[in-house]
DNA sequence: CTACGATACGGAGCATTGTTCCGCTTTGTC
DNA sequence: GACAAAGCGGAACAATGCTCCGTATCGTAG
């Protein structure tokens, strides 16, 4: 059994972490988030050992919803590759609004690696789906693989914070634009 | 007139860079070139005042190399696409045998605004002369910018190290793909 | 060749941040 | 109420960026 006060500490962690990423983005200092839940370092250290796993925990609902969505998608859009633009928009808004998140995606940095693996062991797989679906009507080119385009529309939502010149979506459209079979040609 | 300590320090310095930067990639800690470099950190500080400047100077070349290789490439391939993407190739080439050379490309980092700059303001006017062309020619739709193409470009080449997974020049060309204008659709 | 002012150098020192460790406190139970 | 286990807090250490100033070196004028 959890104890009482380990249990309010994990909540309020939850709920500092959530504030502080969104002022700061997922890189704020541990220290920060200590402060605003009011503990000590030790304290979020013994709860989430790694950065990677607050984030998790702290968007794992969204993470979820996202994941839920896919199958809901393809049964309810015009097409496969409907399907799959919406997923992506989707994957998209929860990048974006999300300073800093895109950036962690990136397998490089120590230490984040579980969260790397954590969102994309959940959502490729419905990335997946959906392309092979696009891909069994002969909407999409067969050659790409799910998990390289979650880490290319990762990377093109990295960094597009303070710079109105670069928006990350319309990259994301271009790269299903060359996913698509082209009827012509 | 630079004494000539100076002049021998800065040559000492870019090649202690270069190497450095190769083991290590270019966030390598500052006391790492210095010691490389025989140095204090003060030396390194007084030369490049930023690390943006350090690696401007040290990748200068190859910029160069790169920027030339526009226009000859438009001359020489047989169409605008074709001269597109053999330079997008070399530009792509250059990121990513630069360990984490790419990452810095994003805007977020601060202190590498300069380099962001730098590398930016020499390379996207050869890449919208390039994409001009294209657009020209009907060959590439012109609904996008010189600026945001090498950004996505660049964010696509970040964090490949480490994971074969992911291959950063099948995006890239499904970027270029869904640039193009199709024929039929 | 020497003396001198300007220039450049080195690295100690401060700030920030990640991470560990251990003495003290709180909690649940008997 | 006492006790053991679980949890807590923050001092302390390490890595790194960056600054600052006493000292050393250089170029030159006499």
């Amino acid at each position: 059994m959890k104890r009482a006060d380990a249990l309010r500490n994990e909540q309020a962690l939850l709920a500092a972490a959530a504030a502080v990423f969104v002022t700061s983005g997922v890189d704020a200092p541990i220290r920060q988030i200590a402060a605003e839940a009011g503990v000590g370092m030790g304290t979020i250290y013994r709860h989430f050992p790694t950065r990677a796993e607050l984030v998790v925990a702290v968007y794992r609902h969204q993470v979820e919803a996202c994941a839920e969505a896919g199958p809901v998608l393809l049964a309810s859009a015009d097409s496969a590759l409907a399907a799959l633009r919406q997923w992506v928009d989707l994957f998209v808004d929860f990048l974006v609004t999300k300073h800093g998140l895109a950036n962690v995606l990136q397998s490089d940095r120590v230490g984040t690696s579980a969260l790397h693996t954590y969102f994309l062991d959940r959502l490729v797989p419905i990335c997946a789906q959906l392309l092979d679906a696009a891909v069994s009507n002969g909407q999409v080119m067969p050659d790409t693989g799910a998990y390289e385009l979650m880490r290319g529309i990762g990377n093109l939502c990295a960094g597009h914070d303070k710079d109105p010149r670069y928006e990350p979506r319309r990259l994301v459209e271009l790269l299903i634009r060359g996913l698509e079979r082209t009827t012509g040609h």
